[in-house]
DNA sequence: AATGAATGAGATTTCATTCAT
DNA sequence: TATGAATGAAATCTCATTCAT
């Protein structure tokens, strides 16, 4: 998991001379093929960088104290500043793109589908923080660099892909019909991603951690309900009063009923109507 | 509106002596030279520049440039670049207390309450760009000024009042019993803002605007459908074949159905079920 | 006494418009004839920070409000920082010459000449501690300003009359003949003004206060001490009861030993010859 | 001897690269790239640059350019302006500190260490012309700086040890007992560095240089004369009139008499006891 | 490949000085 | 005269980038 904050002060790693030669090594004999590992090296360090300052804040000193690199090689490597932090971005769109493809490939459909994404995301968005902070100080910028991209690097054909999945889903009377596919793809998206993208301010605003893996689970399960109670059909008869089928985060039930519909965590409001113990 | 982007040139107005007098006021007028328009000129450009850029890229010289006053000035009233910087953070929280304020003061309850809420984030989140943006770029550094302001400065009780209004909702039974309204008020707030946290990356991925305010007002309709989707409970009966009463945005229906509950915007599907026409 | 440091933060006061009309006077009405008053307060104000801060460290604003005026009128009396600091300069040279003056204007001679004179030198050192840091940090800039003036401003004719006077005193058999007269008179300087040249590094080595007045008198006294026991010849037999010439400085001792000779304030070692309580 | 004066205008030095060895190492030798080096370098600049124009005064661009090193290692190496100061600060009153040591170190004695004493301090004086204008500037800003050193970087324990020293003097006959050790150890400082503290401005009130090295011998000879004078047993019968023992500077002549007592230069009256050709 | 250093530009901050009301 | 503001220069400090060993 990459650390985020508070990295400014990293200083250069003072090696012992001896250290210098990699063990193994002759010394004197140059260091043979690292070029990939370096490369490597300074992207990881890179992207860490510019996730936890943005690129104004970025200091290329740090990403080479980072990698344990010099600082020449990031000159060498990737030309300046700005083709590094291109070469993020395109890293981040590329790992970004992942997530729906991942998904898309297994072939899930319905309910299930939208599951896997709210969970895809959110598991993005909580194992990738460095990422994520990256695709907002972009969006700061008014995708000032993004769009020095090619246009490949960044559209993603799958998320067309997923509105037609749940058009079928529709079509199929799986969801409801009356809603925009196209808006629930920016819905999924949006109510994930708005978790992230204030949870340190709220959590200022709220007094209580929000930016905490214990709070973003509870995000995540509401997330799924609030979804899943718009899209899926409301079932006469099971209306609101329906028990619950509590289950494991992850699980799919394969019965859904109107409130916590597949497979959602709920720590939430227990089923008697009456939210038992919110949240406090 | 503010300007945001592509303000980064700005030079020293050379304008001619007559020009000097402020826009907004007569010409021929005495400007006083009025210490407390000065601080409050400075106050307006530093927000902006702050806005556009963030606190590491934002450029004294170009808030000076804003303001048109001498850079001097930012250092007489305000200190510093991080002072000034604290001032503007403990404006935009105070302005974006007022939302919330406003409509508390008006004594709306139930699901007018909720309306009103999501339409005034709307409005300050269309309408203030600039101070959201201020606020994601602090998100961004993990709250590092937002923390030296005093807590009162950033605190919002307004919040709390807000919970129980909704839990008194519930007791009513105007509102489901089965959400959890500390949830729902995050909710309120993240299903907004996230809207603005990555439109423009968004508007990149998916290739149509999503920063506009057409797009928005969609946004601004699905986000209240699907929360009324969420908190209003279902009228058995009537549920989800019910013909949606088409409205315009921002009047209530008094009779809110199934899915468009009270004065929603639905450019969205229509009643048949199939959404006709989604945007795209 | 004028304060000399801790004086950097002094802030524009900020009287009430109304306080503006001096009293007395109507409204609207110039005030008349305060060039002279203003002119002096300025420079009594700039004394005080050129002493504090010297000349590079001095701040034309805090000059302006440490005489309560605007810094226009610095200008307009003086020219700039510069030629206000040499009619400071001036200023200093011409009091300091006084103390001589006084002296000599008296006709006092012999013992109570040289007497008056370590007096006349410690109380100038004590009371007017800010010309004299006026003149230390003049002479670390090696005079650099000194030299601009004229030669009538900053010679002191009194010193050849000094040397005169005691050379007349050698051949009177009143001083003892085996020294320079001309290194008297820069001994008496020297000694005098030593102690205030490094009163506060000193302080910090020996750890304890040795700028105050209390400690100060210790040094008056000391260094009259060691000038008498150099000048005055040693009568043989009559040794330590030669008559004191009592004069008003400092404490009289009743018992007077060898070693204090004229009205010598003597706190230090006592007439046995045992040094009874060395401050400590 | 350290050049003080008139370096204000050094420029960068625009050598070329074959000069670039320093002076004192043979051209040609390699000059390591070493830190150890640069940064003693920088700090020998900036004892100089201090010295010659204060804290206020000094300009870091002087200081980098007399180091022959670029600026930035400046910051590098000592973080800021302050900073830098403080380490010149350190290392000036280690410096210092030396002299004493130096001196007690050898196990001198009596008036032989009273006069080593004066000698290491004119010595130091004459030398080290920089470290002591430090002093001063230091002690014109109420040792502002100095505060913040840590204590064992300042007081300086040697100088107890020096007023035990001349106790047992006392108790053993060698010097009277009537004198203040302690008061004779801050004579012993200020009469020697009072010297100092006004050469420049003494030399223009006297016109005549007061700065050079011919006349502080003469201050040497006079203040230890003055200073024996004070401490040293009065020999009846060989009072004043006693043939002066003319002897080399820093000579000890065996057998002090009355006045210039252990190896003290007399350039000074004659031995007739009156001062034949008081120098003028 | 690493270290130390240099370059050059630019950003923040501070001042003396002048202008306008 | 006082106030507020403006000007212009400079000084401190920071960075990206390049060079040399």
């Amino acid at each position: 998991m990459p650390q985020l904050r508070d990295v400014r002060k990293i200083k250069k790693k003072s090696v012992a001379p001896s250290a210098k030669t990699p063990a193994g090594t002759v010394p004197g004999a140059i260091r043979p093929r690292d070029m990939q590992r370096s490369r490597a090296e300074i992207l990881r360090a890179a992207v860490s960088e510019f996730a936890a300052a943005g690129f104004e804040g970025a200091r290329v000193d740090r990403i080479a104290a980072r990698a344990g690199l010099n600082k020449v090689l990031i000159y060498r490597y990737f030309g300046n500043k700005e083709d590094l932090y291109l070469a993020v971005l395109r890293e981040v769109y590329s790992l970004l793109g992942e997530v729906e493809r991942d998904i898309l490939e297994h072939n899930v459909r319905g309910a299930e589908l939208i599951e896997q994404l709210i969970d895809g995301y959110f598991d993005f968005l909580q194992r990738r923080e460095d990422l994520v902070n990256i695709l907002l100080w972009e969006n700061l910028l008014g995708t000032k660099y993004l769009q020095k991209l090619p246009h490949e690097a960044v559209g993603r054909s799958t998320l067309s892909t997923l509105e037609e999945l749940i058009r079928d889903g529709q079509t199929e009377g799986v969801f409801r019909a009356d809603f925009d596919p196209h808006q629930l793809v920016v819905s999924l998206l949006v109510f994930s991603f708005g978790n992230f993208a204030n949870r340190h301010s709220l959590s200022l605003l709220f007094g209580r951690d929000m930016a905490g893996a214990e709070w973003m689970e509870k995000r995540r399960a509401e997330t799924k309900r609030v979804i899943f109670g718009y899209i899926l059909p409301n079932k006469p008869g099971v209306l609101t009063d329906a028990p619950d089928t509590r289950s494991k985060p992850g699980v799919t039930t394969d019965a859904p009923d109107t409130r916590s519909k597949p497979g959602v965590t709920t720590d939430a409001p227990s089923a008697s109507g009456t939210p038992s113990t919110p949240d406090k």
